[in-house]
DNA sequence: AAAAGTCGTTGACCAAAGTCAATAAATGAT
DNA sequence: ATCATTTATTGACTTTGGTCAACGACTTTT
């Protein structure tokens, strides 16, 4: 998991023998498209890193899919609240394409920050940095309106735009269908 | 500092040797009513522990005040964003009382996490603790209407309501004062 | 190739929050 | 206690996004 490796150095360097560790808890995965890898009413217990492949990340309101956050290729994947807390899922996180991932559990990664102050560091390093992602989707929620939030995704990741259906997006940004279309209309 | 250790508790409990480390990199200051613990455009170096008062932590956006969070005796304030990314703030803290506070900066936690591996561990649970808190205030943007939003605040905080004035609520629930009036009325 | 489904667009209408203005109530200052 | 200021409420109207329905462009299935 070289990839991995080198996305963690964008954080710390972890040493032979720590990656060596950590390496050894990962399991690799094969998924399919629309597999679900974890299911509202069940706990997280893991971590997973996207070797390749997609997956949406969202919520059951009444029937209508509400989606919390897409993640792709050389991100994490994982319900982090429900894999902090202990609490059952109130998300499903679903693969958009087949996919391969690496999954780290709940109790073997509380070893590793148990042997490795250095992981454990990586932990923090990572904790914080999600905590700034939300901070900053939180941000455009509180003082964006649709429209703005749309030109700032457009602007962010016009990749994302082009490879995932409208309506999905018009969920991510908290919208209907319609009003994006009529966003995207407005010019 | 006793409080703040008892507080420390609920996530991890240091040792003397680790407390008084950390004790020692404490600094008390006294804040008067109104006065600004941070400006706009300043970095946040400092994470504080409030003794005693209340802080509101504010975005001016066009020059009307955006209120992202209150925060009270026992709470922590800071600009977590620009402590964590040495950026400028985007918002100010203001003090709604008079005040005591117990700061810490940058650089000393730095050392401390350094220097002990047990307060690295506590620097972890405490931003994934911040993690949870923003990821809930965002579910509540997200997939709740202005009156639910002001309904489950009443019945988390209903201390809040008293103390603070309605107009501040308003911003705080990212709405105008007027709509939060007439919520109030629909009873 | 035809039929069925899915997705995006458009129109007419509705509901909820924002805006602006007037007024009432509460708070503070002298 | 009175006056001035700030805060909260209410009304009329506007704006924005949601709802429901129709339709057209593509896909997928058969």
């Amino acid at each position: 998991m070289e990839t991995l490796r080198i996305y963690f150095n964008t954080f710390l360097k972890l040493n032979d023998s720590e990656w060596k560790d950590f390496e050894s808890c990962l399991t690799k995965v094969n998924i399919t498209n629309k597999e679900q890898i974890l299911r509202q009413g069940e706990h997280c217990n893991f971590i997973a890193f996207i070797h390749e492949g997609s997956f949406r990340f969202y919520y059951d309101k009444e029937g209508e899919e509400k989606i919390t956050a897409f993640n792709f290729k050389g991100d994490f994947v994982s319900n982090y609240r429900s894999f902090l807390t202990g609490k059952p899922s109130d998300h499903f996180i679903e693969a958009m394409q087949d996919a391969i991932i690496y999954k780290i559990n709940l109790q073997e990664l509380n070893s590793l920050y148990d042997k490795h102050k250095n992981i454990e560091r990586l932990g923090r390093l990572i904790a914080e940095n999600l905590y700034l992602m939300v901070a900053s989707r939180l941000d455009s929620f509180m003082f964006q309106t649709p429209e703005e939030r749309y030109k700032a995704l457009l602007e962010r990741n016009s990749r994302l735009l082009k490879e995932v259906p409208q309506y999905m997006i018009a969920s991510y940004l908290g919208i209907k269908p319609e009003t994006l279309s009529r966003i995207r209309a407005r010019k």
